[in-house]
DNA sequence: GCGGTTCTGGACCGGTTCGTCAAGAACCAA
DNA sequence: TTGGTTCTTGACGAACCGGTCCAGAACCGC
């Protein structure tokens, strides 16, 4: 009935995922994308319509990625929960300071970049963050059901502010604090976790936590 | 001698960051600064040099005030030095929920952008995180000499951590967190400090934090 | 006033940008 | 084979980009 596409659609957005994240939606020109993909403008043009939709399909699948890479990296039995949230800090401090090139997360990058005046982005974006902080929150409940975590914390406080940590590493990562000041404060987060229920008569220096 | 400037330098230095500010390094453009101030680009040119080095003028003045501003809010008595970082950690999360415009900060804004690929830029980055860490490092020396904070917390790593939470907040805030969510993870967050000096029997406990 | 120096404004340059378009190629149902 | 549909390619257009240049204006020591 009509001539078939000659080129992988998850090639091409692969392809302008990589120009996004290395120069941003401004640096990036779309005859960058056709050269990285040897494909002629018509052809992109006419798959994705212009830059800003095909920006928004490559950073709509990103955080889709995130979202059920942290997921996996959360989700299994109580009795493992405090220990899943624990690897998943520091995986995300190692990760972090494993990224010599450091192009960092494509998320944090076009949201500082994009969301004051881009509403289809700041929409998703922090529609991801709250996706990030419920599966936070989920593993935190886990570990206070299994007794591993005071169970006087608000879960979703705490999932709120181990997002903010993880959030801050990602942002000093860019900026170059190396391996070891990165880890450390996965370590610092790790220990500052308010841990088992502590004996009744001490409480209640806890209650600020809710 | 010589005609005289007839503009303000530091007029054309805040427009400037106005622009950077509002749509990035890559999104800002020469003419649209020479438009804002009334100057022709040959005295933007004449004065500035190019592009790129007005940029790094704009981004060192920017995070000398960050550091300054932040180093005004820390310094003071030891026996005020918790609650002085207690107020810096809400006015941060106030500041960005406050900040309906979701500007953000121009410090993480750039960083991100450009940390990557522009040296300049990604040491000027480094070192101003690293002025903030000492000043929140100094203020929390300052509250374990008074004792509102456990002296066997390294000063160092929770100032990091702390940091890190700050920064955090700003992403989130950047991403369309609400001011709720925002003070939540400040209260959180100072709840977490490790406090006074637990009784000995109890010392161990806090061990991992060194 | 005059001369030398610096500043100003904006026309201009070469290159780049996003997006369009037309001419032809590839496919498949009939 | 043929005709209709969709895909491919790259030349093209109009606007825009960073940066230069120059003619003239403003200033000051003399």
């Amino acid at each position: 009935m009509a001539r078939p596409r000659e080129f992988d659609e998850n090639k091409v957005l692969r392809a302008a995922r990589e120009q996004f994240w290395s120069v941003g939606y401004a640096g990036t020109t779309m005859d960058a994308i056709a050269a990285a993909t040897g494909l002629g403008k018509g052809s992109l043009y006419g798959a994705f319509g212009d830059k800003h939709q095909l920006f928004l399909r490559v950073f709509d699948a990103y955080c889709t990625d995130i979202v059920n890479a942290v997921g996996r990296d959360l989700d299994g039995p109580d009795d493992q929960a405090l220990e899943r949230l624990r690897a998943h800090i520091r995986a995300v401090a190692a990760n972090t300071a494993a990224d010599t090139a450091r192009r960092g997360c494509l998320l944090a990058k076009e949201t500082a970049e994009l969301s004051e005046h881009d509403a289809a982005v700041a929409a998703r974006s922090l529609r991801t963050f709250d996706l990030l902080g419920e599966a936070l929150a989920t593993d935190i409940q886990a570990a206070q059901r299994h007794g591993d975590i005071d169970p006087a914390a608000d879960p979703h406080e705490l999932a709120n502010l181990v997002l903010a940590v993880l959030r801050g590493i990602e942002a000093l990562g860019k900026a170059g604090k190396n391996q070891a000041t990165l880890q450390a404060i996965a370590e610092t987060a790790i220990a500052v976790l308010p841990g088992p229920a502590p004996p009744a008569r001490k409480r209640q220096r806890r209650r600020s936590l809710r």
